[in-house]
DNA sequence: AGCAACATGTAACGAGTTACATGATTTA
DNA sequence: TAAATCATGTAACTCGTTACATGTTGCT
């Protein structure tokens, strides 16, 4: 039940309607975390509203409803946030893609691994002057922005796999001497 | 469809029955990139056989039944680790917490980052002694062993994720004078 | 003989995606 | 006034999980 639990911790930043959040999931949440539209997000907001851990805030203009959390949602966001299991599933294609490797003739191989670490060269350069940008206009003492903490993660993260791809080739590199020299 | 893509990756291997295949996404697949059970991957493989993609190789002893890929089962799976989308959605939960960190208490937050950080160092300690044996009973030239690559990928991926908690923890520490020091 | 592991299958359920459906408000 | 965006909802479909169901082989 991870949606529901997104959405706890996308309401704790302040009280947010049905098509706040679905926008939310356009964003990195949605890349790298959990996906959601808003036809699930709609009914999981009403069962939760049944279960008392958010409440109808405000109504706006075109029949706009924000929800806020209660005390039960702030308990249960923490509750969840905290005892998190050993044993989480990853749902990963990319990784699915890197246990695959070893199934392409080694040509190919280098392909994909040479596209992966391009991928990552671009991603990285185009998150870099984004997190700069918010480390220019924080002062100490501030909260940090929203995101900044899962941003720095895609960094790290884009950064390990462009050391790994960069690690394979060289590993199967030396297994297949026709290589690039 | 990835399932069928993380079989025919699987079967490229060399022929296995279904059972065989349901026992591989115990492993590290089942963890870090895709999941299913026997129920799923039954069916699915009569699908495959039905499109052409495997063929019943052998029939062994109670009702046991390997596949094997066909040449057009080769070209979709070569296709499909070939031409990846740049889009792909990543599902896991613990990055989900990780974009969640800001909605907690500093000390709460404090906490989870030192959870995250713990259980990495004993995923690499963990992992690190398992890659090292594959690499002493490897010899320059052979084929690497079947997962090898995905566990350096999971090694390095715990690696920034620790890092990541580490610097993560300096920043919350920061905006929060009442520290550890 | 009994138990664990091998081996395959179907059915019901849960949850995410795509498509269908409708209407209000703002902006050009 | 037309288009884009805001805003909410339901229905059908897909696919992974859990539970139900059955039978065989090998080992102790």
């Amino acid at each position: 039940m991870s949606l529901r639990h997104a959405l706890l911790g996308l309401l704790a930043d302040g009280p947010a309607s049905g098509y706040d959040l679905t926008r939310a999931f356009d964003g990195s949440i949605g890349r790298y975390a959990w996906q959601a539209g808003h036809s699930r997000i709609y009914p999981e907001l009403a069962k939760m509203a049944e279960a008392g851990q958010v409440v109808v805030d405000e109504t706006g203009p075109r029949g706009r409803k924000t929800y806020a959390l209660t005390d039960d949602g702030h308990t249960e966001l923490r509750r969840w946030m905290l005892h998190w299991p050993e044993q989480a599933n990853v749902r990963d294609e990319t990784v699915l893609r890197m246990f695959l490797v070893q199934s392409l003739e080694p040509e190919d191989a280098r392909r994909l691994l040479e596209g992966i670490a391009a991928h990552c060269l671009a991603e990285i350069e185009n998150l870099r002057p984004v997190m700069e940008a918010d480390d220019a206009e924080h002062r100490p003492g501030d909260p940090l922005p929203f995101g900044r903490l899962a941003g720095e993660y895609g960094l790290r993260q884009y950064e390990a796999v462009h050391g790994w791809a960069l690690w394979s080739l060289e590993r199967l590199g030396a297994a297949e001497p026709a290589g690039t020299s």
